[in-house]
DNA sequence: GTCTATACGTGGATAGAC
DNA sequence: GTCTATCCACGTATAGAC
């Protein structure tokens, strides 16, 4: 198997279950591979997992933010993009972000640095559009954070709430939040 | 030791470390008391724990929010005291929220009536303090839901960040986000 | 590269003395 | 009401065969 397709079945347990509930028959089950094969593959073992899908994640943002965010069509119409591809990734609502998931634990201890740089992979992304509709940068920055911080907490909402209307909410307004005052 | 301060001990715990991480060690060692002391007083063990901690914290939600934000002084005055005991309580950005951390989680599926009340608790109070200042119901609602979301979500940046300017941002905007179209 | 088998610690939980 | 001692299951990790 190949180490990226297994990557992208860990995404999913760490994702679900968070850095402590990834145990490594989760882990393995998800990956069809045995205990001792992800030890093949990831020789430090769970850590080293978690770090291969934070750098995954964050070569996806990369990948499927920046490109979108900086086509050449209005800046309003890439915000919308983006919002449709935020919704079907987190299936309307229903899904939890790995990042917030490993960010509040103690998970953000080992892996803070790899976590900030994603989160600042897709704030800046944002924060190109409303440059690009002539917002002033350090306003651009603001209202970056605050549309990222709103998709994660209506995500909170979503789960503890059992509503996803929050998230919905959120994302009908992403325009609005980067492109007006 | 009364079950009470045994209580406000075990809080910490699951609000740091979140349900997985909880252990009895830990949840042991907060308190002072032997693994079978906490067995005395929650014959359930850890999910009875959790579910007294949540019982706890919707008291104190109720205590803590309800009376002051129906108090008789002006709506924007009773926000701003919000907003101060908000700061206070989650240490200027730098405390996890104990709801958000078990409503991501797996926690979710057993605890979800209780932080489901929890949140309404607290979404609830402060609809009341846009009703009063001539918000209709349903706008004051969807208010309420987006201050909460949003200091979750600031919440999520402070950790993920480490960089509690959002977390300032959201609180400083409250009165608005309540009170302003 | 993947497996079976295994080692070792820890987590949750209980028995029973005081 | 709290303790020490103990139990069993599971989580992480490794050895070694194929």
């Amino acid at each position: 198997m190949l180490r990226e397709e297994a990557v992208v079945r860990l995404v999913e347990v760490f994702r679900q279950y968070g850095y402590d509930g990834a145990t490594l028959a989760r882990l393995s089950n998800a990956t069809g591979l045995g205990k001792a094969s992800l030890y093949h593959h990831f020789p430090n073992g769970k850590e080293e997992m978690a770090a291969a899908v934070l750098d995954y994640l964050k070569l996806k943002l990369e990948e499927g933010m920046l490109v979108p965010l900086r086509s050449p069509i209005a800046p309003i119409d890439r915000l919308l993009t983006m919002a449709h591809s935020v919704d079907a990734y987190y299936n309307h609502g229903q899904r939890a972000c790995l990042l917030a998931m490993l960010a509040l634990g103690e998970a953000n201890d080992i892996f803070h640095e790899q976590i900030q740089q994603a989160l600042n992979v897709w704030i800046d992304a944002l924060a190109g559009v409303a440059i690009d509709a002539g917002v002033e940068a350090a306003t651009a920055r603001q209202r970056a954070e605050d549309a990222i911080l709103q998709i994660q907490g209506s995500l909170i909402l979503a789960k503890g709430l059992g509503d996803t209307a929050p998230f919905q909410r959120v994302l009908a307004a992403l325009p609005d939040t980067l492109l007006t005052a």
